[in-house]
DNA sequence: GACCCGTGGGA
DNA sequence: TTCCCAAGGGT
């Protein structure tokens, strides 16, 4: 026998046990007055699609004291965003971040809109993040369903139905739990509640407000949902990646194509990277030199690069396409963790 | 709907 | 080590 579970509890444990984020208005400060900055808000739950609290944090932070308003964005160069953005992942993001800041600026006169429909308009902007910014910036009773909501609300109600097929059926249970008032509370409320007590694995039921209202507790397994499909296993990919190094240090880099995998960004040049052994293919003159390797997983594949290396002399100049990065410079780079890993692998070479 | 798109931390 | 997956969006 369970209970239905009513919006207000989960309100009354938030305003007890809430997290204090740095783009987070809490409870107490809303009630005082404080209202919420609707670019603080997008730049986070932006920064914060599938990825965690504790990388977006120091992200957040640089940002915002780089660039305080929608319109400072705006203003600024895309490549200057691609590096800042550097290491985060997922790079389209940081494009569409640029490109919303832009529409912003041109066409809403540098003020974000206040409604679902508007935002989800707007570059980067989907149906979780235009539903968090209404509710949570214009305290808009909107349903917001991200991951976290998505496992409390299947084990609240037992869901069967696997993912990602159940996401409609767990978006009109959430919107029946949403209240009209305090809705992005609410919202934040949820995904607390996933992030901290209603975990992936190993929830902790007993300090829970809606135990009581759990059927997933009830039925003794509430770690087993969400359902989900089972998932195809991961390919493994192998390629050749060429470092040309100064004797200063200074490594010769170019840019990637602007869309597809790690869009827009700078990188080492290297052979394609295919399930079988590349042939060497060397975009430059060598001698080229063995300098180890390295490996990355990415969301849909895994990568094996050889690493090879060759020295150049200092004032050696840069192909047409190339720029040489200066050893100051390489870490203000808009390099993707893949090809920091490389240059890592090639310096450490290049020492011995 | 299926597929593509990063990264790092925890178990 | 290996696997999971985190405040998803675009095409």
């Amino acid at each position: 026998m369970t209970t239905r579970p009513d919006s207000a509890a989960l309100l009354a444990w938030y305003d007890r046990h809430h997290r204090r984020l740095p783009w987070r208005i809490g409870p107490a400060d809303r009630a005082a007055g404080a209202k919420p900055d609707p670019y603080r808000i997008w730049l986070s739950e932006v920064m914060l699609q599938q990825t965690t609290v504790t990388a977006v944090k120091p992200y957040f932070e640089a940002f915002l004291a780089r660039w305080p308003r929608v319109c400072d964005l705006a203003a600024a160069d895309e490549a200057e965003v691609m590096k800042a953005w550097a290491g985060l992942g997922y790079y389209s993001r940081a494009r569409n971040l640029k490109a919303c800041a832009d529409a912003v600026a041109e066409r809403h006169g540098g003020r974000f809109p206040d409604t679902e429909a508007a935002l989800l308009a707007l570059p980067g902007i989907g149906a979780y993040t235009a539903a968090a910014i209404a509710a949570i910036a214009f305290d808009r009773p909107a349903t917001v369903v991200d991951g976290n909501v998505e496992r409390v609300v299947s084990r609240l109600f037992t869901v069967e139905e696997p993912l990602p097929d159940a996401k409609p059926a767990l978006k009109r249970l959430a919107a029946t739990l949403t209240p009209q008032r305090r809705a992005g509370d609410f919202a934040q409320a949820m995904m607390d509640l996933g992030a901290t007590l209603c975990t992936p694995r190993k929830p902790a039921c007993p300090l829970c407000p809606w135990s009581e209202a759990c059927r997933g507790r009830a039925a003794g397994a509430p770690e087993t949902y969400p359902r989900r499909r089972a998932k195809a296993e991961r390919p493994t990919r192998r390629g050749i990646a060429y470092v040309a190094m100064r004797s200063d240090g200074a490594v010769l880099l170019r840019r990637r194509p602007p869309k597809g995998l790690l869009g827009g960004m700078s990188e080492v040049p290297s052979t394609d990277w295919t399930p079988a052994a590349p042939a060497e293919s060397p975009p430059l003159p060598g001698p080229w030199a063995a300098a180890g390797r390295i490996e990355h997983t990415f969301t849909h594949f895994h990568l094996i690069l050889e690493v090879r290396l060759a020295r150049r002399p200092a004032g050696d100049p840069a192909p047409d396409g190339f720029w040489w990065s200066t050893a100051a410079d390489l870490a203000g780079e808009a390099l993707p963790s893949v090809m920091r890993k490389v240059v890592g692998a090639a310096q450490k070479a290049f020492g011995s």
